[in-house]
RNA sequence: GCCCUCGUAGCCAAGUGGUCAAGGCAGCGGACUUUUAAUCCGAAGAUCGUGGGUUCGAAUCCCACCGGGGGCACCA
Protein backbone atom coordinates (compact mmCIF):
# COMPACT_ATOMS: atom_id res chain seq x y z
CA UNK A 1 0.00 0.00 0.00
CA UNK A 2 1.13 3.47 -0.84
CA UNK A 3 1.53 6.00 1.79
CA UNK A 4 -2.00 7.30 2.72
CA UNK A 5 -1.05 10.35 4.43
CA UNK A 6 -3.28 13.33 2.77
CA UNK A 7 -2.45 15.38 -0.05
CA UNK A 8 -0.12 17.86 0.82
CA UNK A 9 -1.10 21.25 -0.74
CA UNK A 10 -1.60 24.56 -0.12
CA UNK A 11 -1.96 27.15 -2.79
CA UNK A 12 -3.59 29.54 -4.18
CA UNK A 13 -6.05 30.81 -1.14
CA UNK A 14 -7.48 33.41 -3.69
CA UNK A 15 -6.29 36.94 -3.15
CA UNK A 16 -4.55 36.01 -0.25
CA UNK A 17 -1.47 34.33 -2.21
CA UNK A 18 0.28 31.23 -1.92
CA UNK A 19 2.05 31.50 1.25
CA UNK A 20 -0.57 32.12 3.55
CA UNK A 21 -0.70 31.47 6.61
CA UNK A 22 2.94 31.93 7.59
CA UNK A 23 3.57 29.88 10.70
CA UNK A 24 4.90 33.07 12.78
CA UNK A 25 1.41 34.78 11.92
CA UNK A 26 -0.08 32.32 14.20
CA UNK A 27 -1.48 33.13 18.11
CA UNK A 28 0.61 31.43 20.47
CA UNK A 29 -2.64 31.29 22.65
CA UNK A 30 -6.54 32.05 21.95
CA UNK A 31 -9.48 33.08 24.27
CA UNK A 32 -11.84 30.47 24.36
CA UNK A 33 -15.04 30.80 26.65
CA UNK A 34 -17.60 28.57 25.71
CA UNK A 35 -17.55 24.71 23.33
CA UNK A 36 -20.47 24.21 21.08
CA UNK A 37 -22.34 22.07 23.28
CA UNK A 38 -22.56 25.04 26.24
CA UNK A 39 -23.76 27.60 23.47
CA UNK A 40 -26.54 25.11 22.44
CA UNK A 41 -27.45 23.92 25.97
CA UNK A 42 -27.68 27.59 26.93
CA UNK A 43 -29.84 28.92 24.28
CA UNK A 44 -32.07 25.86 23.05
CA UNK A 45 -34.93 27.66 21.83
CA UNK A 46 -34.57 30.80 20.05
CA UNK A 47 -36.73 31.81 17.42
CA UNK A 48 -35.65 32.32 14.04
CA UNK A 49 -33.82 35.97 13.74
CA UNK A 50 -33.56 36.29 17.48
CA UNK A 51 -30.08 37.88 18.29
CA UNK A 52 -29.55 37.44 22.80
CA UNK A 53 -26.70 40.35 22.91
CA UNK A 54 -24.23 37.48 24.49
CA UNK A 55 -20.74 37.06 23.03
CA UNK A 56 -19.26 34.03 22.86
CA UNK A 57 -15.72 32.85 21.85
CA UNK A 58 -15.20 29.32 20.22
CA UNK A 59 -12.07 27.14 18.78
CA UNK A 60 -11.58 24.12 16.89
CA UNK A 61 -12.03 23.33 13.00
CA UNK A 62 -13.83 24.54 10.13
CA UNK A 63 -15.70 21.10 8.93
CA UNK A 64 -18.16 22.97 6.32
CA UNK A 65 -18.24 25.93 4.40
CA UNK A 66 -21.23 27.30 2.80
CA UNK A 67 -19.88 30.92 0.51
CA UNK A 68 -22.69 32.77 -1.51
CA UNK A 69 -21.13 35.94 -2.31
CA UNK A 70 -21.82 38.24 0.21
CA UNK A 71 -22.53 35.85 3.15
CA UNK A 72 -21.08 32.81 4.37
CA UNK A 73 -21.78 29.93 6.74
CA UNK A 74 -19.32 27.66 8.27
CA UNK A 75 -19.88 24.13 11.01
CA UNK A 76 -17.64 24.71 13.18
CA UNK A 77 -16.60 21.46 15.28
CA UNK A 78 -15.22 21.27 18.38
CA UNK A 79 -14.69 18.21 20.84
CA UNK A 80 -18.25 18.49 22.20
CA UNK A 81 -20.14 19.26 19.28
CA UNK A 82 -20.92 21.44 15.87
CA UNK A 83 -21.91 24.97 15.23
CA UNK A 84 -22.75 27.14 12.73
CA UNK A 85 -20.87 30.71 12.24
CA UNK A 86 -22.76 33.00 10.05
CA UNK A 87 -20.68 35.42 8.87
CA UNK A 88 -22.32 38.41 6.69
CA UNK A 89 -19.61 40.29 4.20
CA UNK A 90 -20.72 44.08 5.64
CA UNK A 91 -19.45 42.69 9.43
CA UNK A 92 -17.24 40.09 8.59
CA UNK A 93 -13.17 40.99 9.14
CA UNK A 94 -11.14 39.78 6.51
CA UNK A 95 -14.40 38.39 4.96
CA UNK A 96 -12.39 37.41 1.24
CA UNK A 97 -10.05 35.44 3.56
CA UNK A 98 -12.67 33.94 5.86
CA UNK A 99 -14.16 32.14 3.02
CA UNK A 100 -11.20 30.89 1.20
CA UNK A 101 -10.15 28.80 4.64
CA UNK A 102 -10.00 25.16 4.12
CA UNK A 103 -11.91 22.40 5.39
CA UNK A 104 -10.17 21.06 8.20
CA UNK A 105 -8.36 24.47 9.53
CA UNK A 106 -8.21 25.05 13.21
CA UNK A 107 -10.06 28.29 13.70
CA UNK A 108 -11.51 30.83 16.39
CA UNK A 109 -14.33 32.71 16.44
CA UNK A 110 -15.81 35.55 18.54
CA UNK A 111 -19.97 37.03 18.77
CA UNK A 112 -22.83 37.13 19.32
CA UNK A 113 -25.05 34.22 19.71
CA UNK A 114 -28.08 34.32 16.95
CA UNK A 115 -30.23 32.49 15.35
CA UNK A 116 -30.83 32.82 10.94
CA UNK A 117 -34.07 33.40 9.19
CA UNK A 118 -33.95 29.72 9.14
CA UNK A 119 -33.40 29.34 13.22
CA UNK A 120 -30.62 27.68 12.86
CA UNK A 121 -28.41 28.52 16.43
CA UNK A 122 -25.37 30.28 14.96
CA UNK A 123 -22.33 32.31 16.35
CA UNK A 124 -21.80 35.97 13.98
CA UNK A 125 -18.37 36.20 13.11
CA UNK A 126 -17.54 40.06 14.49
CA UNK A 127 -13.90 38.28 14.80
CA UNK A 128 -12.17 35.32 13.58
CA UNK A 129 -8.68 33.62 13.50
CA UNK A 130 -6.79 31.33 11.77
CA UNK A 131 -5.18 28.66 14.68
CA UNK A 132 -3.55 26.32 12.40
CA UNK A 133 -3.95 25.29 8.84
CA UNK A 134 -4.25 22.25 7.30
CA UNK A 135 -2.01 21.65 4.66
CA UNK A 136 -3.65 17.87 3.65
CA UNK A 137 -6.96 17.34 2.77
CA UNK A 138 -9.66 16.32 5.24
CA UNK A 139 -11.49 13.10 4.05
CA UNK A 140 -14.55 13.48 2.27
CA UNK A 141 -17.03 15.80 4.15
CA UNK A 142 -20.43 13.45 3.81
CA UNK A 143 -18.42 9.85 3.65
CA UNK A 144 -15.23 10.20 6.20
CA UNK A 145 -13.07 7.37 6.04
CA UNK A 146 -14.25 4.03 5.43
CA UNK A 147 -11.38 2.14 4.75
CA UNK A 148 -10.52 0.99 8.37
CA UNK A 149 -6.71 0.95 8.21
CA UNK A 150 -6.47 4.69 7.45
CA UNK A 151 -8.50 5.13 10.39
CA UNK A 152 -6.65 3.55 12.46
CA UNK A 153 -3.57 5.02 11.48
CA UNK A 154 -4.80 8.53 11.50
CA UNK A 155 -6.79 8.41 14.01
CA UNK A 156 -6.37 12.31 14.60
CA UNK A 157 -8.07 12.38 11.83
CA UNK A 158 -10.74 9.49 12.02
CA UNK A 159 -11.91 10.98 15.51
CA UNK A 160 -12.95 14.76 13.37
CA UNK A 161 -14.54 12.79 10.68
CA UNK A 162 -16.14 9.23 12.44
CA UNK A 163 -18.25 10.19 14.83
CA UNK A 164 -18.45 6.53 16.33
CA UNK A 165 -15.00 6.74 16.91
CA UNK A 166 -14.93 9.47 18.98
CA UNK A 167 -18.28 8.50 20.97
CA UNK A 168 -16.56 5.20 21.95
CA UNK A 169 -12.86 6.80 22.81
CA UNK A 170 -14.79 9.31 24.86
CA UNK A 171 -16.60 6.73 26.61
CA UNK A 172 -14.10 4.80 27.21
CA UNK A 173 -12.35 7.72 29.00
CA UNK A 174 -15.30 7.89 31.08
CA UNK A 175 -15.32 4.60 32.13
CA UNK A 176 -11.58 4.44 33.35
CA UNK A 177 -12.68 7.53 35.57
CA UNK A 178 -15.85 6.14 36.38
CA UNK A 179 -14.55 2.84 37.29
CA UNK A 180 -11.39 5.07 39.81
CA UNK A 181 -14.78 6.58 41.11
CA UNK A 182 -16.14 3.14 41.92
CA UNK A 183 -13.15 1.66 43.75
CA UNK A 184 -12.08 4.49 46.02
CA UNK A 185 -15.52 4.65 46.74
CA UNK A 186 -15.07 1.32 48.58
CA UNK A 187 -11.58 2.25 50.43
CA UNK A 188 -9.62 0.76 47.87
CA UNK A 189 -5.88 2.39 47.10
CA UNK A 190 -5.13 2.86 43.89
CA UNK A 191 -1.09 1.53 43.51
CA UNK A 192 1.28 1.32 40.58
CA UNK A 193 3.37 -1.97 40.41
CA UNK A 194 6.17 -2.49 38.06
CA UNK A 195 5.57 -3.17 34.51
CA UNK A 196 9.04 -4.57 33.63
CA UNK A 197 9.06 -7.92 35.81
CA UNK A 198 12.00 -10.02 36.19
CA UNK A 199 9.60 -13.12 36.02
CA UNK A 200 6.61 -12.72 34.34
CA UNK A 201 3.90 -14.15 36.28
CA UNK A 202 0.15 -14.45 37.62
CA UNK A 203 -1.29 -15.02 33.96
CA UNK A 204 -0.96 -17.50 31.55
CA UNK A 205 0.47 -15.95 28.44
CA UNK A 206 3.80 -15.54 26.17
CA UNK A 207 5.31 -12.51 27.52
CA UNK A 208 7.13 -9.37 25.47
CA UNK A 209 11.25 -9.38 26.38
CA UNK A 210 12.96 -6.52 26.57
CA UNK A 211 16.45 -5.60 28.09
CA UNK A 212 17.97 -3.11 30.51
CA UNK A 213 21.62 -2.19 29.26
CA UNK A 214 23.01 -1.12 32.95
CA UNK A 215 21.83 -4.06 34.94
CA UNK A 216 22.38 -6.27 31.78
CA UNK A 217 19.37 -7.87 32.43
CA UNK A 218 16.61 -9.39 30.18
CA UNK A 219 13.03 -8.05 31.53
CA UNK A 220 9.41 -8.89 30.72
CA UNK A 221 6.81 -6.81 30.03
CA UNK A 222 4.20 -7.55 32.40
CA UNK A 223 1.71 -10.00 31.42
CA UNK A 224 -0.59 -9.09 35.14
CA UNK A 225 0.30 -7.25 37.81
CA UNK A 226 -1.44 -9.68 40.11
CA UNK A 227 1.46 -11.23 42.17
CA UNK A 228 2.92 -8.06 43.15
CA UNK A 229 -0.85 -6.10 44.34
CA UNK A 230 -0.61 -9.75 46.43
CA UNK A 231 2.76 -8.55 47.90
CA UNK A 232 1.08 -5.34 48.89
CA UNK A 233 -2.00 -7.13 51.10
CA UNK A 234 1.12 -9.22 52.29
CA UNK A 235 2.41 -5.66 53.12
CA UNK A 236 -0.17 -4.38 54.98
CA UNK A 237 -2.66 -2.68 52.27
CA UNK A 238 -5.82 -4.77 52.46
CA UNK A 239 -7.59 -2.63 49.10
CA UNK A 240 -5.70 -2.20 46.24
CA UNK A 241 -6.62 -1.89 42.71
CA UNK A 242 -4.70 -1.04 39.83
CA UNK A 243 -5.75 0.13 36.32
CA UNK A 244 -3.14 -0.40 33.75
CA UNK A 245 -1.69 -1.59 30.77
CA UNK A 246 -0.49 -5.47 30.33
CA UNK A 247 1.39 -7.29 27.46
CA UNK A 248 1.06 -10.59 26.01
CA UNK A 249 2.66 -11.84 23.01
CA UNK A 250 -0.36 -13.02 21.09
CA UNK A 251 -1.71 -13.11 17.85
CA UNK A 252 -4.14 -10.30 17.11
CA UNK A 253 -7.81 -10.22 16.31
CA UNK A 254 -10.98 -8.40 16.57
CA UNK A 255 -10.69 -9.43 20.58
CA UNK A 256 -7.15 -9.02 20.93
CA UNK A 257 -4.51 -6.31 21.17
CA UNK A 258 -1.51 -6.98 22.33
CA UNK A 259 -1.50 -4.22 24.68
CA UNK A 260 -4.62 -4.29 26.77
CA UNK A 261 -5.96 -2.31 30.31
CA UNK A 262 -7.18 -4.54 32.97
CA UNK A 263 -8.24 -3.49 36.41
CA UNK A 264 -7.15 -6.01 39.12
CA UNK A 265 -8.15 -5.37 42.61
CA UNK A 266 -7.63 -7.32 45.88
CA UNK A 267 -9.21 -7.15 48.99
CA UNK A 268 -8.44 -9.00 52.30
CA UNK A 269 -10.54 -10.82 54.17
CA UNK A 270 -13.31 -11.59 51.84
CA UNK A 271 -13.74 -14.87 49.26
CA UNK A 272 -14.63 -15.18 46.09
CA UNK A 273 -18.28 -14.35 46.84
CA UNK A 274 -17.10 -10.67 47.68
CA UNK A 275 -15.57 -9.97 44.02
CA UNK A 276 -18.34 -11.30 42.44
CA UNK A 277 -20.69 -9.02 44.09
CA UNK A 278 -18.15 -5.93 43.85
CA UNK A 279 -18.45 -7.36 39.69
CA UNK A 280 -22.08 -7.08 39.22
CA UNK A 281 -22.65 -4.13 41.03
CA UNK A 282 -19.67 -2.29 39.22
CA UNK A 283 -20.51 -3.36 35.84
CA UNK A 284 -24.25 -2.21 36.82
CA UNK A 285 -23.54 0.90 37.80
CA UNK A 286 -21.09 1.59 34.86
CA UNK A 287 -24.46 0.47 32.36
CA UNK A 288 -26.73 3.22 34.35
CA UNK A 289 -23.88 5.89 33.88
CA UNK A 290 -22.89 5.40 30.72
CA UNK A 291 -25.94 3.77 28.98
CA UNK A 292 -28.75 4.77 31.04
CA UNK A 293 -29.70 1.06 31.47
CA UNK A 294 -28.78 -1.72 32.36
CA UNK A 295 -31.24 -3.19 29.62
CA UNK A 296 -28.54 -2.92 26.64
CA UNK A 297 -28.41 -3.94 22.97
CA UNK A 298 -24.83 -5.60 22.30
CA UNK A 299 -24.27 -6.65 18.22
CA UNK A 300 -27.95 -6.62 18.18
CA UNK A 301 -29.26 -8.46 20.93
CA UNK A 302 -30.78 -7.65 24.20
CA UNK A 303 -29.06 -8.28 27.17
CA UNK A 304 -29.64 -7.47 30.91
CA UNK A 305 -26.55 -6.43 33.32
CA UNK A 306 -28.74 -6.07 36.34
CA UNK A 307 -27.25 -7.65 39.82
CA UNK A 308 -27.33 -10.28 40.35
CA UNK A 309 -26.04 -12.53 37.87
CA UNK A 310 -26.65 -16.31 37.82
CA UNK A 311 -23.46 -18.29 39.59
CA UNK A 312 -23.38 -21.61 38.17
CA UNK A 313 -20.37 -23.90 38.49
CA UNK A 314 -18.39 -25.21 35.44
CA UNK A 315 -18.90 -28.76 35.57
CA UNK A 316 -23.06 -28.22 36.07
CA UNK A 317 -23.20 -25.73 32.89
CA UNK A 318 -20.98 -28.46 30.68
CA UNK A 319 -22.84 -31.03 32.06
CA UNK A 320 -26.53 -29.83 30.56
CA UNK A 321 -24.72 -28.15 27.44
CA UNK A 322 -23.43 -32.15 26.65
CA UNK A 323 -26.69 -34.06 28.25
CA UNK A 324 -24.63 -35.84 30.38
CA UNK A 325 -23.05 -35.44 34.10
CA UNK A 326 -19.55 -34.63 34.30
CA UNK A 327 -17.21 -33.36 36.53
CA UNK A 328 -13.55 -33.95 37.61
CA UNK A 329 -14.36 -36.31 39.39
CA UNK A 330 -15.42 -38.51 36.08
CA UNK A 331 -13.05 -40.97 34.91
CA UNK A 332 -10.56 -39.36 32.97
CA UNK A 333 -11.10 -41.75 29.36
CA UNK A 334 -14.59 -41.31 29.72
CA UNK A 335 -13.66 -36.79 29.37
CA UNK A 336 -10.93 -37.81 26.81
CA UNK A 337 -13.69 -39.94 24.92
CA UNK A 338 -16.30 -36.60 25.49
CA UNK A 339 -13.42 -34.38 23.94
CA UNK A 340 -13.09 -36.46 20.64
CA UNK A 341 -17.27 -36.51 20.83
CA UNK A 342 -17.02 -32.75 20.75
CA UNK A 343 -14.24 -32.42 18.32
CA UNK A 344 -12.26 -30.50 21.26
CA UNK A 345 -8.11 -30.95 20.73
CA UNK A 346 -6.37 -32.55 23.32
CA UNK A 347 -3.18 -33.70 24.48
CA UNK A 348 -2.12 -36.59 26.53
CA UNK A 349 -0.77 -34.51 29.74
CA UNK A 350 -4.41 -32.97 29.99
CA UNK A 351 -5.82 -34.30 33.42
CA UNK A 352 -9.41 -34.16 34.34
CA UNK A 353 -8.84 -30.87 35.77
CA UNK A 354 -8.21 -29.37 32.15
CA UNK A 355 -10.22 -31.56 30.04
CA UNK A 356 -13.24 -30.58 31.46
CA UNK A 357 -12.15 -26.77 31.26
CA UNK A 358 -11.67 -27.43 27.32
CA UNK A 359 -14.54 -29.25 26.82
CA UNK A 360 -16.72 -26.03 29.01
CA UNK A 361 -14.92 -23.56 26.75
CA UNK A 362 -15.10 -25.31 23.00
CA UNK A 363 -19.02 -26.51 23.70
CA UNK A 364 -20.23 -24.42 26.72
CA UNK A 365 -18.84 -20.45 27.21
CA UNK A 366 -20.21 -19.11 23.42
CA UNK A 367 -23.70 -19.98 23.95
CA UNK A 368 -23.80 -18.09 27.40
CA UNK A 369 -25.08 -14.66 26.66
CA UNK A 370 -26.85 -13.02 29.89
CA UNK A 371 -24.28 -12.07 32.18
CA UNK A 372 -23.20 -15.53 34.63
CA UNK A 373 -20.66 -16.34 36.67
CA UNK A 374 -18.87 -19.64 36.23
CA UNK A 375 -17.44 -20.74 39.20
CA UNK A 376 -15.19 -23.82 40.91
CA UNK A 377 -13.11 -24.32 38.19
CA UNK A 378 -10.52 -27.33 38.20
CA UNK A 379 -7.33 -26.67 40.16
CA UNK A 380 -5.17 -28.09 37.68
CA UNK A 381 -5.68 -24.68 35.33
CA UNK A 382 -5.84 -22.10 38.38
CA UNK A 383 -2.55 -22.39 39.60
CA UNK A 384 -2.63 -19.11 41.90
CA UNK A 385 -6.79 -19.76 43.33
CA UNK A 386 -7.04 -21.30 47.10
CA UNK A 387 -8.99 -24.51 46.86
CA UNK A 388 -12.26 -25.08 47.04
CA UNK A 389 -13.39 -25.60 50.29
CA UNK A 390 -15.87 -28.61 49.55
CA UNK A 391 -13.26 -30.11 46.93
CA UNK A 392 -10.14 -30.42 46.78
CA UNK A 393 -10.35 -30.67 43.11
CA UNK A 394 -11.55 -27.19 42.37
CA UNK A 395 -10.95 -23.83 43.82
CA UNK A 396 -12.87 -20.94 44.56
CA UNK A 397 -12.66 -19.48 41.10
CA UNK A 398 -15.38 -17.52 38.90
CA UNK A 399 -15.32 -15.99 35.30
CA UNK A 400 -17.81 -13.37 34.81
CA UNK A 401 -19.25 -14.48 30.91
CA UNK A 402 -21.22 -11.52 29.46
CA UNK A 403 -22.42 -11.78 25.67
CA UNK A 404 -20.20 -15.38 25.20
CA UNK A 405 -17.06 -14.16 26.38
CA UNK A 406 -14.69 -13.97 29.41
CA UNK A 407 -15.45 -10.34 31.07
CA UNK A 408 -13.23 -11.25 34.10
CA UNK A 409 -11.66 -13.88 36.18
CA UNK A 410 -11.10 -13.44 40.24
CA UNK A 411 -10.65 -16.10 43.46
CA UNK A 412 -10.17 -16.86 46.51
CA UNK A 413 -6.37 -16.35 46.77
CA UNK A 414 -3.89 -19.24 47.36
CA UNK A 415 -2.19 -18.22 50.63
CA UNK A 416 -0.36 -21.78 51.37
CA UNK A 417 3.04 -21.05 50.63
CA UNK A 418 3.70 -24.71 50.29
CA UNK A 419 0.93 -25.37 48.18
CA UNK A 420 1.72 -22.26 46.08
CA UNK A 421 5.21 -23.91 45.74
CA UNK A 422 3.76 -27.31 44.46
CA UNK A 423 1.47 -25.63 41.46
CA UNK A 424 4.73 -23.12 40.56
CA UNK A 425 6.66 -26.30 40.57
CA UNK A 426 3.86 -28.52 38.25
CA UNK A 427 3.77 -24.90 35.98
CA UNK A 428 7.50 -24.89 35.72
CA UNK A 429 7.37 -28.80 34.61
CA UNK A 430 5.11 -28.06 32.11
CA UNK A 431 6.84 -24.94 30.24
CA UNK A 432 9.76 -27.20 31.11
CA UNK A 433 7.90 -29.42 28.61
CA UNK A 434 7.04 -26.92 25.79
CA UNK A 435 4.35 -25.12 27.49
CA UNK A 436 5.65 -20.91 26.46
CA UNK A 437 2.22 -19.76 28.48
CA UNK A 438 3.20 -21.91 31.64
CA UNK A 439 4.43 -19.72 34.54
CA UNK A 440 7.60 -19.70 36.27
CA UNK A 441 8.59 -20.30 40.05
CA UNK A 442 8.76 -17.17 41.47
CA UNK A 443 10.82 -16.96 44.57
CA UNK A 444 9.69 -13.72 46.10
CA UNK A 445 6.54 -14.41 45.86
CA UNK A 446 7.11 -17.45 47.34
CA UNK A 447 8.55 -15.51 50.53
CA UNK A 448 6.08 -12.68 50.50
CA UNK A 449 3.62 -15.81 51.42
CA UNK A 450 5.74 -17.32 53.86
CA UNK A 451 5.41 -14.22 55.73
CA UNK A 452 1.51 -14.57 55.91
CA UNK A 453 -1.20 -13.74 53.47
CA UNK A 454 -4.36 -12.70 54.79
CA UNK A 455 -7.23 -14.69 53.28
CA UNK A 456 -7.93 -12.08 50.22
CA UNK A 457 -10.13 -12.53 47.16
CA UNK A 458 -8.42 -10.92 43.69
CA UNK A 459 -10.31 -9.68 40.46
CA UNK A 460 -8.96 -8.77 37.00
CA UNK A 461 -11.49 -7.34 34.58
CA UNK A 462 -10.30 -6.15 30.87
CA UNK A 463 -11.51 -2.50 30.47
CA UNK A 464 -11.42 -3.07 26.35
CA UNK A 465 -13.52 -5.76 26.39
CA UNK A 466 -15.61 -4.08 29.05
CA UNK A 467 -15.81 -1.14 27.04
CA UNK A 468 -16.99 -3.05 23.71
CA UNK A 469 -19.66 -4.19 25.43
CA UNK A 470 -20.90 -0.56 26.71
CA UNK A 471 -20.58 1.17 23.47
CA UNK A 472 -21.76 -1.61 21.11
CA UNK A 473 -18.81 -2.52 19.56
CA UNK A 474 -17.66 -5.57 18.30
CA UNK A 475 -14.17 -4.86 17.39
CA UNK A 476 -11.30 -3.90 19.97
CA UNK A 477 -9.68 -1.27 17.55
CA UNK A 478 -12.77 0.56 17.95
CA UNK A 479 -11.99 1.04 21.79
CA UNK A 480 -8.12 1.41 21.35
CA UNK A 481 -6.88 4.73 20.44
CA UNK A 482 -3.84 3.37 18.37
CA UNK A 483 -4.15 -0.29 17.72
CA UNK A 484 -1.65 -1.70 17.16
CA UNK A 485 -1.08 -2.55 13.27
CA UNK A 486 2.32 -3.43 11.10
CA UNK A 487 4.40 0.04 10.39
CA UNK A 488 3.10 1.96 7.40
CA UNK A 489 5.53 1.60 4.48
CA UNK A 490 6.99 4.96 3.54
CA UNK A 491 8.92 5.36 0.00
C1' G B 1 1.54 -19.10 12.04
C1' C B 2 -2.51 -21.16 8.60
C1' C B 3 -7.08 -20.32 5.40
C1' C B 4 -10.42 -16.84 2.84
C1' U B 5 -10.87 -11.93 1.04
C1' C B 6 -9.78 -6.83 -0.27
C1' G B 7 -6.16 -2.76 -2.07
C1' U B 8 -8.54 2.35 -8.41
C1' A B 9 -6.32 10.54 -7.04
C1' G B 10 -5.97 13.50 -0.20
C1' C B 11 -11.17 11.17 0.73
C1' C B 12 -15.71 8.41 -1.27
C1' A B 13 -16.34 5.42 -5.53
C1' A B 14 -17.69 2.97 -10.86
C1' G B 15 -15.20 -0.24 -13.92
C1' U B 16 -14.29 -8.13 -13.49
C1' G B 17 -9.83 -9.01 -20.88
C1' G B 18 -10.71 -4.47 -25.84
C1' U B 19 -10.64 3.01 -27.98
C1' C B 20 -7.13 8.47 -24.29
C1' A B 21 -9.65 4.38 -16.32
C1' A B 22 -16.81 7.04 -15.06
C1' G B 23 -18.65 10.23 -11.28
C1' G B 24 -18.66 12.85 -6.51
C1' C B 25 -16.15 15.45 -2.27
C1' A B 26 -11.90 18.17 -1.00
C1' G B 27 -8.18 21.48 -3.35
C1' C B 28 -7.56 25.53 -7.55
C1' G B 29 -10.13 29.74 -10.80
C1' G B 30 -14.99 32.17 -11.26
C1' A B 31 -20.60 33.46 -10.03
C1' C B 32 -23.94 34.04 -5.97
C1' U B 33 -26.51 38.26 0.96
C1' U B 34 -30.08 33.19 5.00
C1' U B 35 -27.34 28.40 3.69
C1' U B 36 -27.73 23.19 6.02
C1' A B 37 -23.46 17.40 2.38
C1' A B 38 -25.66 24.96 -0.37
C1' U B 39 -25.90 25.51 -5.75
C1' C B 40 -23.90 26.68 -10.67
C1' C B 41 -19.68 27.26 -14.39
C1' G B 42 -14.38 26.14 -15.57
C1' A B 43 -9.53 23.96 -15.36
C1' A B 44 -6.53 20.39 -13.03
C1' G B 45 -5.39 15.95 -10.31
C1' A B 46 -4.34 8.26 -11.10
C1' U B 47 3.30 4.61 -11.03
C1' C B 48 -5.10 1.20 -10.99
C1' G B 49 -0.59 -1.51 -3.53
C1' U B 50 4.61 -3.40 -5.49
C1' G B 51 7.29 -6.75 -8.76
C1' G B 52 7.06 -10.60 -12.23
C1' G B 53 4.14 -13.56 -15.80
C1' U B 54 0.02 -15.08 -19.44
C1' U B 55 -2.14 -12.44 -23.78
C1' C B 56 -2.24 -9.08 -30.05
C1' G B 57 -4.22 -6.41 -25.66
C1' A B 58 -4.43 -6.57 -18.17
C1' A B 59 -7.30 -2.25 -13.09
C1' U B 60 -9.61 -6.99 -14.72
C1' C B 61 -6.43 -13.65 -15.42
C1' C B 62 -1.88 -16.29 -12.83
C1' C B 63 2.46 -16.13 -9.20
C1' A B 64 5.26 -13.72 -5.37
C1' C B 65 5.69 -9.82 -1.99
C1' C B 66 3.65 -5.51 1.04
C1' G B 67 -0.60 -3.70 3.81
C1' G B 68 -5.77 -4.20 5.61
C1' G B 69 -10.27 -7.00 6.98
C1' G B 70 -12.65 -11.72 8.42
C1' G B 71 -11.95 -16.72 10.20
C1' C B 72 -8.86 -20.67 12.65
C1' A B 73 -5.22 -21.35 16.61
C1' C B 74 -4.05 -18.78 21.48
C1' C B 75 -5.84 -15.79 25.07
C1' A B 76 -8.63 -11.31 28.33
Amino acid sequence: MGNSAGELRREGRGSAGSVWPRMDELPYSVEVTDTTAAIADRFPNLEPGAETGSVVAVAGRLMLRRVQGKLAFGTLADHTGRLQLFAPSASTPEFDAFCALNLGDWISVSGEVMTTRRGELSVRVDAWQMLAATRRSFPDKWHGITDPDTRFRQRYVDLWVTENSRAALAARSRIVSLIRRFMESRDYMEVETPIFHPIPGGALARPFVTHHNALDLDLYLRIAPELYLKRLVVGGFPRVFELGRVFRNEGLSPRHNPEFTMLECYEAYGDYEVHMALTEQLVESLAREICGTTQITYDGRELNLSAPWRRVPLAQLVSETIGREVSVHSPIDELRTLCEEHGVPIKESYGTGKLLLELYEKTTEHTLWEPIFVTDYPKEVSPLSRDHRDDPLLTERFEGIVAGRELCNGFSELCDPDEQRARFEDQAAQKAGGDDEAMAVDEDYLRALDYGLPPTVGLGIGIDRLVMLLTDTTTIRDVVLFPTLRPEVTE
